[in-house]
DNA sequence: AATACATATGAACAATAATTCATATGATTA
DNA sequence: TAATCATATGAATTATTGTTCATATGTATT
């Protein structure tokens, strides 16, 4: 025990590699981004909400129904789905409906369904 | 203050809504996979691993160069990666090489980059 | 204006997870 | 077999996040 252990960390085994992915590797803003995206799928009660409005648009009390969960966790859950501009919503006195705000959710969910079905 | 306040909760505002949409909602194990698939994606050091990855295979000690991480994280989340069957590795002495376990994975990451970039 | 109801939100709590540190494992080479 | 190196892993720490509870907001109705 006379010296620290140095591991690999900061050395590149292959330099080359490491230069040429580094190279093409997109920008690291934009792959923080994506994960935030996923971030946002990646909690089973905002999957169902979204799933649930790939049928129809529904308002908040109707969610909560089919989820079986109660308006305040559902409330919540659409505050994240909106900041993450993937629902939208449009007020009908006292009632607020929910949609999705496009297309490209389902699609992204087609291909994780995939995914695990294989 | 005489009652408690009753909520809609349990209550739908539009119960063939509720009955239509609850039919037609995939089966929840299947969605709680989904989550979980996205879970995996949902951060940023795995996507930027996964990304690494779609250029060549690479050892550990590689992937934490070009990450500018330890070692010991990228281990960690490799082995979350696998868990969730999204690498696969080879063993070549000392040295293991990981690399994507299938192109699902490409699909899905071009799909949420379209979604950000519009 | 007062009440009722759908929805939103702040605070608190519990659970989960990412990173670091120290060390173990497994393979190579002297 | 002892030393070295790449990788793996357990424990501890810190940060993040989902849900609940209580209450606020906004709209409609009486």
């Amino acid at each position: 025990m006379e010296k620290e252990i140095e591991t690999c960390t900061e050395e590149a085994e292959h330099p080359e590699v490491v230069k040429a992915v580094s190279e093409k590797l997109p920008d690291i803003e934009l792959l923080y981004d994506v994960a935030e995206l996923f971030k946002v799928f990646g909690d089973s009660t905002r999957v169902r909400i979204l799933c649930a409005l790939f049928e129809s648009e529904m308002c908040v009390c109707d969610i909560a129904s089919v989820l079986e969960m109660n308006q305040s966790a559902i409330s919540h859950q659409l505050r994240v789905l909106k900041q993450a501009r993937l629902v939208k919503y449009r007020r009908e006195g006292k009632t607020v409906y929910y949609s999705l705000a496009d297309d490209h959710i389902q699609t992204i969910f087609y291909q994780a369904f995939e995914h695990i079905m294989e």
